[in-house]
DNA sequence: TATTGTTATACTCTATAACTATA
DNA sequence: TATAGTTATAGAGTATAACAATA
């Protein structure tokens, strides 16, 4: 068994915070979205398609960064709720356009409203101007590696 | 198909950010890692094992809120490239008491410097002020939750 | 009886291969 | 032939129930 010297180099990552938080934030959104009777991958297709606007699986695959055969469940419950909605496409009758539903746009608002609560709770450690820095250097940290992009750029985006 | 207002009342949640940037150095981490022949979870149990020093399986497991049966398989994965070591207590015989071995230290120092770099890639859109706002910023926010507390404080620890 | 480590089992999330219908 | 959606399947990660050894 080795002897711990107190020699640890302290590499001060920050990942490991970053991991912590988000999972903190993750498990006690999930309690919260159950009320809704959704999971985190539904309200962020649901977000995601609100930004994208309507478009074919495939398209929504991409935005997601998930592999299409996995999408096809998941649109599967959220059409079970009337959330999304699929038409086949006239100009290509083998794609599907997915769209948000009015009861689909009303209830991602509702959800976003009990996630801010959740927020709020976690970063409760930070006062006001603090949780606003945090936000724009993740935002900074984040468009660095190229978000918010249609096409793929350098990277895998 | 709803029709998209621009009514969107722009929430400005942060966790998708968090969530996006966690997923980003978690599968860049991966890919780094594979070359140790480990994975985030025997990164995440050589980490806490170096905290807490020697403790049985229980103690460790509670360290790492993970379940006892699922720390089973993942020490006998440690212990087949001899990170670490179990030994049965003489105090009492039903506990295994766990530790790093002297090549389970040198390995984790070796990952750690791997994941330093993985993250300074990651956070490149920041420069050397913003990324230490960050650290302390989330190291702020962490600390409001209770991190670093050996006891099962308000919450869950 | 209670606790430690263990095994077996199940459920979710994710990734891959193969099928269908269209092009 | 290639592509969009689908299905089936397998692998991780995680959680619960039951068991053997020990207290």
């Amino acid at each position: 068994m080795a002897e711990l010297t107190p020699t640890s180099q302290e590499l001060r990552l920050t990942s490991p915070l970053l991991g912590y938080l988000e999972r903190r934030i993750r498990v006690e959104a999930e309690s919260e979205l159950a009320a809704f009777g959704l999971r985190p991958r539904h309200v962020i297709a649901l977000t995601v398609l609100r930004q994208i606007g309507e478009g074919s699986q495939a398209d929504l695959a991409t935005a997601l960064k998930i592999d299409r055969t996995n999408l096809v469940g998941l649109l599967n419950e959220l059409e079970d709720q009337d959330l999304v909605e699929r038409r086949r496409s006239h100009e290509d009758r083998r794609r599907h356009m997915v769209g948000l539903t009015d009861a689909g746009v009303e209830k991602l608002s509702e959800v976003e409203a009990a996630l801010a609560k959740v927020e709020s709770r976690v970063l409760a450690g930070l006062d006001g101007d603090e949780q606003a820095s945090l936000y724009s250097l993740l935002e900074q940290a984040a468009a660095g590696l190229g978000v918010s992009c249609s096409e793929p750029p350098p990277g895998d985006c």
